[in-house]
This record gives structure tokens, sequence and C-alpha cells, in this order.
DNA sequence: TAAGCTGTATGATACGATATAATACAAACA
DNA sequence: TGTTTGTATTATATCGTATCATACAGCTTA
């Protein structure tokens, strides 16, 4: 469902939540659906389940899933629509980063205008 | 000369690496240049110079500025010149952003695709 | 009702990265 | 000669991450 890259210094959860919330924008993850369950995703993963509980958390504060004991974890309505827009901004920045790249530009100063460029305003989501 | 932010979760080295590989993208500091000392900018920015000079020993690695010990750090020559591309990218990037920002897209998730795309094809760079 | 699943919570532990502190040394320079 | 430079080393502290183990309450199903 998701693959990591647990020799990245971007913790497990971090990754988690990524990747959850890119399949709810793709549209692979559609409203009221049913995550993996926490212990689930976790032996899938190879983590532990305290980690992926952690990422659903974060997930929920951020308001992208919503939790049901004894039921399971569940997409957000109002997040799963796929916006075009969604797909469109992605295939720019994809476009983008390339072209940063072959201009020599190191991933760590497109990082860094990408944190400071979104956090101009304050902050917002996760 | 530059502004850290000691909250962030992102390394002050790698604030460092990036705020002077940016100075010299944007042409601030020039081929040669002389950097500040690796004690100077230590006591400028209330770090340890131990960590200044984890920074521009991952700068002069990665191509961008040389030692002379006993005399300082300098700028590459050949990564001085501040190409109109790389303003260029970075306005893109920066507008980019806040298209997505405004779209709510979280950004764990820009990031993310920022380190995919980059790293598609092998490593380069930092 | 009983069993098994769910999310949730807690405490202990381990590990690595980061950062600091205190020195030390060789090279360059005035 | 004395100061400044980059560089190196060792020790220490701290924090985030992740694991392991355990436990509890709510939901579902047999």
């Amino acid at each position: 469902m998701l693959n990591l890259d647990l020799q990245s210094r971007i913790p497990i959860f971090e990754q988690i939540k990524a990747g959850i919330t890119r399949l709810i924008y793709l549209g692979v993850l559609s409203g009221d659906e049913q995550l993996p369950t926490v212990r689930a995703l976790a032996e899938e993963l190879g983590v532990n389940p305290n980690t992926v509980q952690k990422a659903y958390q974060q997930l929920e504060t951020a308001g992208f899933i919503y939790p049901i004991v004894g039921r399971g974890s569940f997409v957000r309505c109002n997040m799963a629509a796929p916006h075009d827009q969604h797909e469109q901004i992605q295939e720019d920045l994809r476009s983008l980063v390339r072209r940063a790249k072959a201009a020599g530009f190191p991933e760590s100063l497109l990082t860094m205008v990408v944190r400071e460029t979104y956090q101009e305003r304050g902050e917002q989501h996760d």
C-alpha cells in the first residue's frame, strides 16, 4: 500500500502521513473508505503499531481521517474528493523539481524554499 | 547574515548549508569571496563552532566552497555565477507552493514529492 | 454472553542524530 | 612570535524516533 524508506532521515510516521495523504488526494482512498488497521498496516510495513498510530493520530488531528474505536479508521468525506487541481499541482511540482535539479539546485535549498514559502503567513495543516 | 530557526526540526547545520547556498545562488556571495570564519559565524549565530564547521565541511564536499587553513573559507568561482535561471526557479517554486497551500496541500506532501522527484535517478549534490 | 477485533494509552528501553564543550594542532599571516 | 585560520578529537547532554510489552474500553460477530 505504501512504500517506506527506512534509511531516510524523514521519520517513518511522517512518511506514512504523507503516503496516506497522497492516496487520499489521488482518489485511491475514497470518502468513508476504511483504512488499514493500525496493527495490520504496522505488520504490512514491518514497523511498530505505535508508529502507525502516531501517524494516524496526526492525520486525525489534521482532519484527514476519523477513527471509530472497535471499527477502524476512515477517510473524511470532504477530504476525499480528488480535485483535478491536486494532480496538476503534483505534476507541476515534479516538473519544476526536475528543472531545478538539472540547473544544479541542491535538494536542501528546494526544501528550504518550500518550507519558508509555506509558512509565510502562519501555520496550516500539518 | 543568515537567520536560523532554532525551533525547527531541520538541523542547524542544514539551515546553514541551505542559507549559504542560497546566498551564492543569489549572487550575494561572489566567486572567491571570503565567507565568515567558522568561529565568527558561530558566534554571530549563537551556535557551536563545530556546528558551523559541519556545514562548511559539507559545503566543501558538495563543491560550493573551498577552505584554506590559516586564511578562511571561500566561494568556488564556478558556483558563484548567479544564473537568471536560478532566481526564476526559486520564484516559480514559491508561486507553486503558494498555490498548493491554497489548495489545501499539506507541507509534508510537498516535501515528499520534492524528495521523490529529486532522487528519481540517483543522487546528486547534497 | 464470550471471543476477537478495533482504537487508545502507558511505561520502559534503545538508538541515532544533533549540538555543545573543551582541547589540541598545523598552516597562514602580520 | 603571536594571532587567526581550518581541522580534529573526545566526552557529554539532549531530543526525537522507534520498539517492546502491556493494558483497557468500545464495537462486532459468533
